[in-house]
DNA sequence: AAGAGATTTAATCAAATGATTAAATTTTGG
DNA sequence: CCAAAATTTAATCATTTGATTAAATCTCTT
């Protein structure tokens, strides 16, 4: 069944990894887990990725890929506004975070800690944020006097906090409202319309 | 040396094991760390608590009362305005993460996984939130038309991720932003000024 | 179809880890 | 000061867990 190169079984171990990693973090995560999930044998893990540890630096620099990938594109689009790059943005993190819940609290759990603080270093996170095309309308709009002085980077901090806090604290923003997943889904849908407006207000604010 | 109850033998364990599980995790940390940074024997531990579940439950119930210590004064102070409370919620939130910046993400993440998730149904953390002052003075502004319609949920939620946020992404943001750890420091500083006014102009958008 | 190479598995190893036990040491009450 | 109780330790156990190995099975070329 196996084809010489078995992509079909390195994608399934990965995409299981994936899920493990994401949910159980890398310490919680059992490579057994892995296996099981993927339908596989715990030695044919370790045949296509050698180690836990390995597996997981991949999983994580994909998982930041993904996260950035979604962001990258609108940030250096030349035809969409400032305001309505805002609206992609929001838009688009908020239906990435609705099909990878977990996402979000896995990147910064591992960042913060010991295992993914490597992998920041080999993406040039710094400079695709700071010298995109959305700063420099940020930069243009301020000269122009047309928003507040806030800097960029509490800016920025702003905008990804209204995106990701909801996921991260979704098990006690569910408890505290009594919200049903359907309920909590529209709470997200409704921020998609209310985090540019929100955002807009506070530019304008001090 | 020890007295008949020693207590400072006790805390000396909680203490390390405050510690550790903050900066691993339940997954991630290790008894005999937690021996070790305590300046014990591992077995005394176990005799101390019995195991690492139950000194986790308890780490875990303090750490989640330690959150709402610093809240739930503020949300049924009757002397204070609205105002006065965002201004004093923000103080108290930055204060505190400040002094444990693994809290926030410590707890959302053992809440989210299996571990904490018993736990939130042994505090009223809803009543305490739905039936503070705090939330009579928000309705009555909005039944006077001085703030918009934004409902209470999203309101509490911007205002927690304008102040748990940075602390949780702090690696992300030193690194964009180049900081060093004097000036992260004065970043929270400074929204300690403005998550009042950021919050103010919100709610006045929509 | 045969055999070489690739893929997969069951069995096993070694280290890490949570927990226990029995003995040693210290503290307390008489 | 003595003995009982409390406290602390070193040694050990059993399970979990990451990883390896040798054999079995499958795939593809000729």
């Amino acid at each position: 069944m196996a084809p010489k190169t078995d992509e079909s079984t390195e994608l399934k171990i990965k995409e299981a990894a994936r899920k493990v990693f994401h949910s159980k973090g890398f310490a919680g995560a059992k490579t057994r887990d892995i296996a099981e999930e993927a339908g596989i044998n715990l030695a044919l893990l370790n045949y296509y990725f050698r180690s836990k540890q390995k597996l997981f630096e991949i999983i994580m620099l994909e998982s930041m890929q993904q996260f950035m990938h979604s962001m990258s594109g609108v940030f250096n689009d030349m035809d969409s506004s400032f305001e309505e790059k805002l609206e992609l943005i929001a838009e688009r993190y908020l239906k990435l975070f609705s099909q990878e819940p977990d996402l979000p609290i896995f990147m910064l759990t591992e960042l913060r800690q010991g295992q993914g603080a490597e992998v920041i270093k080999h993406i040039n996170l710094r400079s695709i944020l700071l010298e995109s095309y959305f700063v420099k309308q940020y930069a243009d709009l301020q000269a122009e006097g047309k928003i507040g002085p806030m800097p960029f980077l509490q800016f920025v901090l702003n905008l990804m906090s209204f995106c990701v806090f909801p996921f991260m604290a979704a098990p006690i923003i569910k408890h505290i409202g009594g919200l049903k997943d359907a309920e909590f889904t529209a709470m997200v849908e409704e921020r998609k319309r209310l985090i540019p407006i929100w955002v807009q207000s506070m530019l304008r604010a001090d």
